[in-house]
DNA sequence: ACCTAAATTTAGGCAAGCCTAAAAATGGGC
DNA sequence: GCCCATTTTTAGGCTTGCCTAAATTTAGGT
């Protein structure tokens, strides 16, 4: 029951519909780096699972059933905590921890579960910002939107940022942006050009591309601060 | 390069045969609990890899490659690190480690290995009292001996116990034998009867069957302490 | 030399997970 | 209502890793 490619197509069903919208057959056929046909035949057994893990309409994709979101939630539990792990406790760099979380989040046993988010105080949210599902299934909440919708002129602080691209993940890190870290929006440059933006306390200005702008969500400052 | 199945293959034959001598289909079988006529077919296989894992004579069973007995002790070296973490760092029992890192030594990458083995200290010996392969592949040794052979009226000190029963290890751990302990045999009884012994200082006296005793190695004591 | 136990080969099978190419169905937009 | 893009089906294929049963080979002991 649960083979890695089913938790993995559970994973992609959940991050690409959520909670209770339909993934299509080509989006997940992206996001898991398989042909269309082969999604189709998966969803069909995904669906005729004893307990099914998904509700399954031809032509209309598919959405999680309560048994399939409690497993996506467990997987994703399980590689954002691997993930704060890696970088808490074995060192690991921020853009290291997701190819290694990826393999591990179907190894370990429920009882390795535990016994990291204990040693890690039974946190919220993973390295990236992203929040760490708890094991009743709910997900600690955090308001935050999108970097590309802040208004120029005001600061806001970094809630989270994709955690796909290590490369990207080095240059932010480069640039001093974490979650966490203040940025002020100085303006928009115009026909959806680069949003140009100071980090923390430094004076340089940084030129975000649609690209990474799009990957990064901010959340409003507490104190109107500095 | 380099399945779960190659894997255990390659640990089997190591565990089964060492670094030189041949393991034999019929062990393998056993050990692998797979038919023999598979682990033919899984022994030509290795054989036949391009820089072949195994060195393969019909009907003499396989021997390591340098290559494979760096897989294997590879392998072990994960599977021994882990245990070790899990017991230290995660808490589990000395009983729990075994199935877990029976998972999670082909999930781990070079770098996790290292990681774990630094924060541990770059330890030579697991919960069980088995050596850890370093990196180069040498062994860390202790000159041990087994139990079964120990000399009646003499004191010891407990090496190392096999891990692979669960409830074996619980039942050690219950009467206090773990590497490191002291024990002194009393006599050993009649027609491949029980050892008597004496475990640490205690004074209750433990009859240990052929199975319990031929798990457990010990060694000289250094000094002829109390 | 012969016998036996171990090992091997042969032949066929199964399941999971993927692939391809081509054909058929479908639904949503216009 | 029609068309096109998406989706599904069909049919066939591949690899890995295991299984079985029966036939055959081989090594090693006596």
């Amino acid at each position: 029951m649960g083979s890695e490619a089913i938790d993995n197509c559970l994973k992609a069903i959940y991050q690409l519909a959520g909670d209770d919208e339909r993934a299509t057959t080509a989006g997940l056929a992206e996001q898991l780096a398989i042909s269309p046909a082969s999604v189709t035949g998966m969803l069909k057994k995904l669906s005729e699972a004893d307990p099914p893990w998904i509700e399954y309409q031809k032509h209309h994709g598919a959405r999680l059933t309560d048994r399939g979101r409690a497993r996506a939630l467990e997987i994703i539990r399980h590689h954002r905590l691997i993930e704060l792990f890696l970088h808490r406790v074995l060192d690991y760099s921020w853009d290291e921890v997701h190819v290694e979380a990826e393999k591990l989040e179907h190894a370990i046993s429920e009882t390795f579960e535990d016994r990291i988010a204990h040693v890690l105080g039974d946190p919220e949210f993973d390295p990236h910002g992203h929040p760490i599902p708890r094991r009743d299934g709910t997900l600690p909440d955090r308001a935050d939107s999108d970097l590309i919708d802040m208004e120029p002129g005001t600061d806001a602080e970094v809630s989270r940022v994709s955690d796909h691209d290590p490369t990207m993940l080095q240059h932010l890190s480069s640039i001093g942006v974490r979650p966490g870290v203040r940025i002020h929006l100085l303006e928009r440059r115009p026909f959806d050009g680069p949003l140009m933006l100071r980090v923390g306390d430094e004076q340089a200005v940084h030129a975000f591309g649609a690209r990474l702008a799009g990957s990064i969500r901010i959340r409003d400052i507490r104190s109107a601060a500095t």
